[in-house]
DNA sequence: CGTTCTGATTGACTCGAGTAGATCCCGCTG
DNA sequence: CAGCGGGATCTACTCGAGTCAATCAGAACG
């Protein structure tokens, strides 16, 4: 049916379908809502009628402000074009859908300023609640989320217990479950491919690194550190490739730097996995299709996002905050041996 | 200084605030928005005072009820783990902060359904302008966001003008030149890599791809339909292998599909540019980090990013709708034979 | 037939901020 | 000194929806 409506916005209101309907504009509300009080159902048929024919829409800004909740969450992330992230923010995103809530989405751009940013903007825009993905990996300064009550779970962090909710993978264990794989393979001088840390702590992932070798009684480890992304992998791989007694294996903080060190063996010549192991963590879609596709710990995205849209809305006021570890699953592909 | 406000979430008001300045709820505003009646040096001065002790943020829902604005833009992409998606969802974000206002990601996991919920959601939400990158390729149904006057701009879109705002890639003529470039190294037999479309247009690519070919002289080429992903140009790179008389190159319409049917051809110890040469479309960082890296059309996306923000909250109310076509630049990398 | 009870319905106030229109105060002019 | 102009300020209404206290209509009962 053609659509006969006005070509301007058409606000149609809680009281256009009172008058339509002939009832109060309570009744509506009580309708639309299906309380607080009951509607007699011959008055629910006439206001249904109404809104149907009038195309009624609720004013989700006006219920915002009477009710104090904006049903809207943010997420903040440092880079959304780390695959990892992004199939994290993708996740969360519908997680939050299927509670009815939407999601706005900061990118901090790996800038403390800019997370500082978007974290006082979603306080402003008063947000239900946020997911942070800090670019510390200590406790971020949520201080003013906490203040006005919005509840803050802290993604991709697990190392220790904080006053806020954090939700993270099994750094340690599988990490050194990675290293023992590789250690599987026969490798004895295991190299770490460490992303940068703006914090105080030791990376998870590095103490689990530490742990396989002092378990395997193998020789202490090198470690490259660089930054959290493709270009940081590259260049950890030159200063790999410049070593005269090279590692026979490395484990990496994630998929994306594993990619650019591959990208520095290939342009070596070097063979992968005969010549250099490779086993990353994350489990992004990136290492599936790498060449050789990349062993890796994958991260259970889904359930961790889940579990973080509980830990928001599912949770009271003053239930108290706790941390959440995920265990993951080593993917066993051609980089580090296997097949 | 220590921290003494309540913990529970202090709503400080309008009100408060004028209470201590000693004036009306008025003046507050008046001097938050800087107009639109003047309000004394002297006044302002307490005004400011009081806004700072009591750590006054204006609630920004009030703001957007009374104003029919709520500074928010939102967002629907196909997939955000696609990288080039994810690059244009960071560029479009950034834009959109630039201009102060926050963005509401909605992934369509490529379903048409998905989409139109999260376009209806939006609706509902007020927002203030809408960027789609739909999962079809010819005109989305977009008529219930103009009905409320949500300025609205299509993006990864420029096939022809449309009623709304368009915004895409010179997709013919860039992928002529792509074409144009495989076959200066020589080649005469040239596959097309096709994402799946779903509309009744053809699209652009596929439009240059042919052009080339026809320019060229050469005969016609073969097409291999799948998915826009990397599975997709897996499965794509499966069919090409069983070929008896394979074409030498292969142009393929995005970056991640290029990923997938490296993949493919790693796997079949082919080698790339020897054996088959590639490019592919879009410019992500994926392109330079895979293996080989892959030669590709850089579509500038901060630019289109920029001019999507300025189409829509830049532009009257009756400004009529254009299709803004941008230029794109031949990234020349190993896949394709150079270097 | 009057009273009471109960469920349905309504009027009116609220959330917090924007702003028009009314008011106030001061200094200047005739 | 009355009258006027004009800037500063305040009062009060508005946006659209949630919901409580009050009201109303009708049924049930004595």
């Amino acid at each position: 049916m053609p659509d006969l409506s006005a070509s301007l916005p058409a606000a149609v209101t809680r009281k256009d379908v009172a008058r339509l309907a002939g009832v109060s504009t309570a009744v509506v509300s009580y309708v639309v809502n299906g309380g607080p009080k009951n509607v007699a159902p011959a008055t629910q048929e006439k206001v249904r009628q109404a809104i149907a024919t009038l195309g009624y829409r609720p004013n989700v800004t006006a219920r915002a402000l009477k009710m104090g909740s904006s049903r809207i969450l943010g997420m903040v992330v440092p880079k959304i074009t780390s695959p990892f992230f992004a199939k994290l923010a993708q996740a969360v995103e519908k997680a939050a859908e299927d509670e009815g809530y939407a999601m706005l989405l900061g990118d901090s751009r790996d800038s403390l300023t800019v997370e500082r940013h978007h974290l006082s903007n979603f306080v402003d825009r008063q947000v239900d609640g946020v997911f942070l993905c800090s670019v510390l990996n200590h406790r971020p300064e949520v201080g003013e989320l906490e203040r006005r009550g919005i509840r803050t779970v802290l993604l991709n962090f697990s190392e220790y217990p904080l006053e806020i909710d954090a939700i993270g993978p099994e750094f340690v264990g599988s990490s050194r479950r990675a290293v023992e794989h590789l250690a599987s393979h026969g490798h004895r001088d295991i190299a770490l491919v460490q992303g940068l840390v703006t914090g105080n702590t030791l990376d998870g992932r590095e103490v689990g690194w530490r742990e396989a070798l002092k378990g395997l009684g193998a020789s202490e480890g090198r470690i490259f550190r660089c930054t959290f992304d493709r270009p940081g992998g590259y260049d950890a791989g030159q200063r790999f490739l410049a070593l005269a007694d090279r590692p026979t294996a490395v484990f990496v903080t994630s998929d994306e730097q594993a990619v650019g060190f591959l990208k520095a063996l290939h342009e070596a010549g070097l063979r992968v996995p005969e010549d250099v192991a490779v086993m990353s963590f994350d489990g992004s879609e990136e290492a599936e299709f790498s060449w050789p596709p990349l062993s890796t710990v994958r991260q259970p995205v889904k359930q961790m996002a889940e579990a973080g849209v509980r830990a928001i809305i599912g949770s009271g006021r003053d239930e108290a905050p706790r941390t959440q570890v995920f265990d993951c699953e080593l993917v066993l592909r051609a980089s580090c041996g296997c097949q």
